[in-house]
DNA sequence: CAGGTCATGTAAAGCGTTACATGATTTT
DNA sequence: AAAATCATGTAACGCTTTACATGACCTG
């Protein structure tokens, strides 16, 4: 059984306390939902192939009438974990970003200046509302010693607002750049 | 027909003076594969689409006993490239990474401290990689006046490489925070 | 003349998202 | 009483990558 990036990413969320496949789609969807998004319908199968596998431990968990499954990591599965952790090489490339909003500031110069300037702007509003959105979500994390295995979902989640308010501001800047040049171009131009 | 972002990409290249499908995986390999990566089976096929909506005219371009087929964008093309970037619209939610390292770095307290750190020399040294790999590429594009159009492919390297290098530093500044906190408490431990 | 690049395509497999389906429980 | 949430799963669809296939041209 070959072990993806999922696989590891639902290893952790037992680790970090998430009983069931809704819990840990639930989690993820709080947590790593920017670096690693995740859906419903991979979390399940998953589930059963990471059981099949011997690194986690299944059982009947009902609440009520409702039914509910409770995973557990086994130590193989603890293992496994520490060893992807552990086997991690340095790329030579970049991650992709796959980001729309890229692609056309790529593309930009199809434009008249003033719409160049706009496009800006929205970017950049994009990444200022993307930081907002991780900077609420990292407040609701607790930062007390009791919360240990919670220190790194906290550094993530500032590594996250912090880059998208540096690009925030990059983009700030050029379309200031970009406006002073247009206003001495037009001048000279009189 | 409805047209994907990988539709307008191969637009864009048009414009920007690719003619052939390989002259625009080309293009995208050096220029945009970090934010919108592409493949070659994917390019012949959309060519041919574009081609039936009218957006692109096509004409038979062999070099010598070598086939070629030579694209050129037709007027309904050039306003619907400039249409979708006129169409962005700011997003909510930050454009997902997809970056394994990241993952892994959520994950990192299974470790003991020190491989903690190993890892997040590890993941210092990719966005230092990254940061350089785009450098170069930025180098070669050339700045003149004339290559106007290549201004904002210019932009959006510069931005990528500004990024991974503001990362790498917020890494190197994350590693001696860790560092220097377990010296402490290993010194009041005695 | 062998290996790499230019050039175009097809087929298959893998992966991920969306939609569908079901039913209990909690909230408004 | 209706709507949202908890909880688990399946099916279909679409996108992307990888592999395969073919052949001309160029460089060492």
């Amino acid at each position: 059984v070959k072990l993806k990036p999922l696989s590891y990413l639902i290893l952790g969320m037992l680790r970090l306390g998430a009983t069931s496949g809704y819990a840990i789609k639930q989690l993820a969807d709080a947590a790593t939902r920017h670096f690693w998004p995740t859906s419903l319908a991979q979390v399940y199968p998953q589930l059963g192939q990471l059981h099949d596998a011997g690194l986690i431990d299944r059982r009947a968990d009902p609440q009520g009438a409702r039914a509910r499954d409770a995973y557990e990591l086994t130590d193989r599965g603890q293992t496994a974990l520490r060893a992807w952790l552990r086997s991690y090489r340095p790329t030579n490339t970049p991650p992709p970003l796959r980001d729309e909003g890229m692609l056309r500031l790529f593309f930009a110069d199809a434009l008249p200046l003033d719409e160049q300037l706009t496009l800006i702007r929205k970017l950049r509003d994009s990444f200022a509302a993307a930081e907002q959105h991780i900077r609420n979500e990292l407040e609701v994390i607790p930062h007390d010693p009791e919360h240990a295995a919670l220190r790194y979902p906290a550094i993530t989640a500032r590594l996250g607002s912090d880059s998208y308010a540096y690009i925030k501001q990059w983009l700030t800047a050029l379309e200031a750049d970009l406006r002073d040049e247009a206003a001495h171009s037009s001048a000279k131009g009189r």
